[in-house]
DNA sequence: CCCTATGTTCCCAA
DNA sequence: CTTGGGAACATAGG
């Protein structure tokens, strides 16, 4: 259930590990996914994220890695035991990375091309550009927190940092994106930076099963102000924190402070 | 049995 | 064209 930041971690971790590396072999537990024996041989170039997307570079073709919702990397050194809901493996000289991932979402696809992420827009990590956000929500009706959780305007965003973000913004999830100020989505923009940021540093939020390369969990559900926290009270105001659907997600807010 | 789940896509209706 | 709702994908856990 990786959002952006558990990508981050995920994508930093590798870097460390495989860059250089030589593939050696790559094996496929799952009949949805596909083998590309072109693989084999090849070393590690680059490793690059757009939103929680993930690439690894070879040189020329290029695997590309979605764990949707509940896909997670394992870093090992070798490769006898196979656990439970294992998808994929690939293994080099000094280990393996296995996929497990037991609702099956996950994607894995390999291109004898180009990369597709170098041409994604700007990385909400790095820094989004209130302005420009506040001109795209322009006239768009739908509820703020539907906006920030469109992949194309906001990549990597996911539900639990959007409710934390909106929270720390103190701005209602439920506010049309339109009608949301330009100080406000400044407001919104540095809440984002922060939090994405702080979050990276915590290697993540475990909430259940969410673990890095290395199995550790991550340490950012002690920050959490918002999301789970339904029914108690809001550590701003005094008011009761409550839980409602916006596009089929669960979303936690506040509605003494959040306006 | 019910409901929920850190993601995404597709179809349909208003 | 926009938006919102529901289902789908597939499984585990409360």
């Amino acid at each position: 259930m990786p959002e952006l930041p558990e990508v981050e971690t995920l994508l930093r971790q590798l870097r460390q590990t495989i860059t250089s590396e030589k593939i050696c072999e790559v094996r496929i537990y799952d009949e949805k996914l596909v083998r590309f024996p072109e693989m084999i041989g090849r070393r590690v170039r680059e490793i690059r994220r757009a939103g929680k997307e993930v690439e690894i570079d070879l040189g020329g073709p290029v695997i590309h890695i979605h764990l949707r919702m509940s896909g997670r990397l394992f870093w090992r050194r070798s490769g006898d035991l196979i656990p439970p809901h294992t998808r994929f493996s690939i293994a080099f000289e000094n280990g393996e990375i296995i996929c497990i991932d037991p609702r099956r979402f996950a994607t894995l696809t390999f291109r004898s091309g180009p990369s597709v992420l170098r041409s994604r827009p700007v990385d909400i990590l790095t820094g989004m550009d209130p302005r420009e956000i506040c001109n795209r929500a322009g006239r768009r009706r739908l509820p703020v927190k539907a906006l920030l959780l469109d992949q194309r305007d906001m990549p990597g965003m996911g539900n639990i940092y959007a409710c934390e973000i909106l929270f720390e913004a103190a701005v209602s999830p439920w506010r049309r994106a339109c009608d949301v100020t330009a100080a406000e989505w400044e407001a919104i923009a540095a809440a984002a930076g922060r939090i994405l940021k702080e979050a990276v540093l915590c290697r993540g939020t475990s909430i259940s099963d969410w673990r890095d390369l290395f199995g550790r969990p991550g340490e950012y559900q002690r920050r959490l102000q918002v999301y789970g926290r339904e029914g108690k009270t809001c550590l701003r105001c005094a008011a009761r924190i409550e839980r409602r659907k916006i596009g089929g997600r669960g979303t936690y807010f506040c509605p003494g402070c959040q306006k």
